[in-house]
DNA sequence: AATGAATGAGTTTTCATTCAT
DNA sequence: GATGAATGAAAACTCATTCAT
């Protein structure tokens, strides 16, 4: 009997093989042989389970969606006050593992190609504006759904925005660093809802 | 060997030929014969002037910064307050022209090439101090160098987040919306100093 | 290595799952992959009974002579007039089974093959002669030596003829009609040749 | 200026060396490889050109289809009377350049491919339709249209079966006996509806 | 200057065959 | 005997680049 089930295992290993030559040649360069070295398997076998270059580089960014969604969820569990859950969000974004240069570079990549393919571009919108509203319903504790709706947008456009400046610096940037600043705008913007809140009820 | 004569006129057909060309076919799949098409001229006569594909990409990136350069210089050179500058750089970063579907993806795929390319990688590091530098001055004149640094680092942060979003959900992005949150932003991050001045000054 | 054993059930199995897979898919683009799904087995398996690509062909067209030489042989067998001898040829080559659509396609892929195959070649070389012997040997009853081989000769091209067309037309043919038009043919080569001889003998 | 109009010359080019190949190294192992160093050019010209293989196998058969009919067409413009007319379509299936090896080795390679694909089908089945219906209005001078079609058809089927066996013999045919048996077939048709004719009239 | 024909290296993809289990 | 995972050689196809005209 052959060994059974290996199909996720090697799809698995070959979306981070994938991963790893992204970041070690760049996306552009990126050949079938280069992520078959990585994995130490023949170039065919990708394709055996994989299909085609098109098929590994979706298979790719699924996943990266999926560990980043899979983070996400374990940090909001741990979660209880609407405080806890922005940090949580923040925080998900910020980890180690996210921060990995080969992850930054390969997210980067996709947010090119999702342009060019209809699924893959369904992938990242359902995963932004599932960002935004779990952003959206954490604010509404503190200030009007408007208000909310507003604070989200700019919180996860910082995200995005220090998340590509990562990119830029390759790995130089301070995880740490990015939270902090993050944590502040967030609390400022509590803090200024709730002023106004108070100049309101005056 | 190309780039002598009245070269530029065509080069810069070229790079406008490229630019629509990484929207049209997106930037993996560009060959120099869509850009060649594009322009309405033979391959040949693109390596005749800029005698690569590299060469080409990277007239291109030179070509959008510089472009961006000069919206921002024009707007400054109008503004003569700290809060003045400010919108100007905002403004500059949300003109019509930069938000164009074309020179959003031609951006994004030239953040994805610069970490491959030194030259390319040095111009966007200019660039970006450049406007880290910008904010950071006007700041300036209403809090510490400290606080300033901190608030155009998240300036920054907010106008890449932006644009990025406009990557996403290509060219449905609403400017007038963008610089009105970064306006605000701006506001708030003055207000929030000059609040606490206040309170240490007590 | 292969071949001893229970193995002819197997090689049976496979062969009319080539032949199949033959029609299903087209000669040029068979794989041993398609033969094993059509087999329902793996693809080691049959190289495990037949040894190679090749070998599985060389079986498959040896299996079709075959079948066509039994189908002959028990025509042949219920014949005994001369005129009933050539009747079984004709009809044995337009059987039901020789006219299923897989089996044609088959054989006119052999035809193909056999140019570039020695013992294939050899094979169909054999065919070809034991049937023009068959039908001299028949016309022999009814005029000379040197009319009967030309009278032969014209009929069993009109067999390849009239199979050639069912290729054509795939299916579509009426064996029926092939038989009676071959049958007249074989009449008229008679008439003829005993009109000559009647007009000789004044 | 380049060399103009090159298209047609290569394409027609291509096409030859594809026949040539066709013959050397058999339809099935035929590779773009091997029409190419047949050509004398670059694997790449032949896809610049035709664009696939599939192209250049369809550019193939159109080029034999479309001799065929050259061939034909000329012989025809000679002749006036029906029995002339029979003798060209007959001597135009049998020319030396329509006998040689390597044409022939290529026809049956289309009868095989046609059957997959829609438009090589087509232009076979149109052929075929031509060759019948020149034979039957041939014919319907010596006979009744019904008489004249089943004429045509066994004529066409005695073409096709000794066309057939030039491929299983491999150019030891002689194009002479063929002629002669044919025309011969031709003359007992007309010569038996005639007596039938006759014998009716009494 | 300008063309586009031609090249050839490089890339994806396919598939017969082998082999550990 | 049987599987299907794995290989690797071979094939189709692409494309930047060169070059004769």
């Amino acid at each position: 009997m052959p060994k059974i089930g290996m199909g996720p295992v090697r799809k698995r290993a070959f979306v981070k093989a994938a991963i790893s030559s992204i970041h070690a040649k760049g996306f552009m360069q990126l050949t079938m042989a280069d992520v078959a070295r990585e994995a130490g398997v023949s170039t065919g076998l990708i394709h055996h389970y994989l299909g085609s270059k098109d098929q590994l580089l979706n298979e790719t960014m699924r996943y990266l969606l999926n560990e980043l969604q899979q983070i996400l969820q374990a940090k909001l569990s741990g979660a209880t006050t609407p405080q806890e859950r922005l940090d949580a969000i923040i925080e998900s974004n910020f980890t180690k593992e996210q921060m990995r240069p080969e992850v930054v570079s390969a997210w980067l990549a996709f947010y090119v190609q999702a342009q060019r393919s209809e699924p893959l571009n369904h992938l990242l919108h359902i995963y932004s504006r599932r960002l935004q509203s779990n952003l959206t319903s954490a604010f509404k504790a503190h200030m009007s759904p408007t208000k909310a709706r507003l604070a989200a947008e700019s919180t996860a456009a910082l995200i995005d925005g220090f998340w590509l400046k990562a990119v830029l610096v390759q790995g130089v940037i301070n995880h740490k660093h990015a939270v902090k600043v993050l944590k502040k705008h967030v609390a400022q913007q509590i803090q200024t809802a709730e002023q106004e809140k108070a100049s309101d009820g005056i």
